[in-house]
DNA sequence: GCGGCGAGGATTGTCAACAATCATGTCGCC
DNA sequence: GGCGACATGATTGTTGACAATCCTCGCCGC
C-alpha cells in the first residue's frame, strides 16, 4: 500500500461524507428535525452535490435521515415506539451472536478486544465523545465478528445505525460512557473465561441504558411540538 | 388519494426497475456472472442511466448483484457457505418473528392471509412462476407483518432478496412450488388453531427445501468454471 | 511462435447547467 | 383587519455532454 489512497473513486467520497453526517447526528451536533441542504453540505465537504445526493440516499436507507420528494432530507425524529421496537430486535440478534460466539475465545482475538476496550476507556477518560463513539463501535463491530455469520454482524450493524439518531444522549454523557466501558471490559473477561450466560447476560443488558435514557429523554417532555423554539 | 400517481417522482421508478431486475434474476432470465450494463438498461426501461445507476446501487446493497468500479455490474454469484449463513440467519429471524406473533391470530388476519395464498396456488397451478413469486412474497410479508414489529418484519424481507439469486432452480420447479403452497396453507392452519409449535416448526422447515436445493445444485458442479457456454 | 505493448472501443464516473417543485412573503380584495 | 391568489426565492430533480478508466485485440520485437 502505498499510493492507493489518490483515487478514492465514487463510493468511498460517498461513504467518507455518510459517515462523517452520521457522526454528527450521533454527536448531537445535528438535531432532529434540523434540515440538510445538498448545497450546503456540498461546500462544507468541498464535493459535488451529486455525491451528497448519494451519501443522503445512503443514510436515508440506513434510517438516519428522512427525505421527501422535492422538499429535503432532514435528521429522523424518532418515537419511543420504534426504538423500542428496533432494540428488540437488536436483543434478538445480538444475544443470538453471542450464543454462537464459539468459546473458549481465541486469545488473539481477546487481545484485539483488549487493545480496542483500551482505546475506548482512554477516549472516556479524555472525555473525547467522537473517539469514544468510534472505539465503541468498532470494539462491537470486533465483538461480534467473532461468531462467524458475517451476515449476522452486518444486521446487528444495521440496526445499531438505526438508532444512532437516539444516541445523542448517552453519546456525550460521562455516566453512560463510564459505564459502557465497564460493561465492556466485563465481557471481554466472559470471553476469556468461557463464560457464556455471562456473555449473553452482559450483550442484553448492555443495550438497556441507551435505550431507557432515551425514551425517559423524549417522554418526560411527551409534548414535543408544545414549544418550538429553544427550552 | 385520487392523483398521487401521477408524478412518480424519483424514488419510484428506481425501485420499479429494481424490481424488474431483481424479478429477472429470480426468475432465472439474469444468470450469474451476466453483465448489467447501464445504457443497455436505461433503453430497455426508457429511463435516464441515471436512475439505472441508482437501482443497480440498491441492488448492490441488497446483496443480489456485484459492482466493482469502473467495470461494471454483474449478477453475484453465491458460494454455498455464504447461502448457508444467510439462511441460518433467515431461520433465527423467522421463527423469532413466529414466535411473537400473537395467537390465536384475529380472524381478518386469516382471511387475508387466505386470500394470498390462494392467489399463489392459483399461480402455481397455471404454472406461472412469475406470478407464484410475486404471491409467495406477499404471502411472506402479510405472514410476518402479523408480529407488530416492522422492523424485524423489514430484516426478514432484507435476508429473503439476499438469497434471491439462489432462488431460480427452486422458483421454475413445480415440485417446490406445489410444497410451499401447502406448507402455506399449513401455516395458516396452525395460526388460525393457534397452534404456535406448528407454526414455528413450519416457518423454520419452509427455508430448508429450497436451501438444500440450491446448495445441491452448486455443490453438484464443484467445478464451475470447467463449462463457460450453456449446457 | 510467443510475450510485451500500445491503440481502440466500450463502460463507467463526473460535472455544470437547466427544469420542476415547494415554501414563504407580499399584495390586492373582501 | 383578515383571507386568498400570485410572485419570488430557495431547493431539489433531470438531462446531456465530457472525462477517466478498464478490457480487448492486433502489432511489433524477440
Amino acid at each position: 500500500m502505498s499510493v492507493v489512497t489518490l483515487k478514492p473513486a465514487a463510493p468511498d467520497r460517498m461513504r467518507a461524507i455518510a459517515d462523517a453526517i452520521e457522526e454528527e447526528i450521533v454527536l448531537g451536533w445535528l438535531l432532529p428535525r434540523e434540515r440538510l441542504i445538498e448545497e450546503e453540505l456540498a461546500a462544507r465537504f468541498a464535493v459535488k452535490r451529486h455525491v451528497v445526493r448519494e451519501a443522503l440516499a445512503e443514510l436515508e436507507r440506513d434510517g438516519l435521515i428522512e427525505r421527501v420528494p422535492n422538499k429535503g432530507a432532514a435528521v429522523k425524529r424518532l418515537d419511543p415506539e420504534e426504538v423500542r421496537q428496533i432494540y428488540s430486535v437488536r436483543e434478538a440478534l445480538e444475544t443470538l451472536a453471542a450464543a454462537q460466539i464459539p468459546l473458549p475465545a481465541d486469545p488473539a482475538v481477546v487481545t484485539e478486544l483488549r487493545t480496542v476496550q483500551q482505546r475506548h476507556a482512554s477516549a472516556v477518560a479524555a472525555g473525547d465523545a467522537r473517539a469514544a463513539f468510534r472505539a465503541n463501535m468498532a470494539f462491537h463491530e470486533a465483538l461480534f465478528a467473532v461468531c462467524g455469520n458475517r451476515h449476522l454482524v452486518e444486521l446487528i450493524q444495521m440496526m445499531a445505525q438505526k438508532v444512532h439518531g437516539a444516541r445523542s444522549i448517552t453519546a456525550a454523557s460521562l455516566d453512560h460512557l463510564a459505564l459502557a466501558r465497564d460493561e465492556h471490559a466485563a465481557m471481554v473477561e466472559a470471553l476469556e473465561n468461557g463464560d457464556r450466560a455471562r456473555l449473553v447476560a452482559l450483550c442484553r443488558d448492555h443495550l438497556i441504558p441507551s435505550r431507557d435514557a432515551y425514551i425517559a429523554t423524549v417522554e418526560r417532555r411527551h409534548a414535543p411540538d408544545k414549544m418550538r423554539s429553544s427550552p
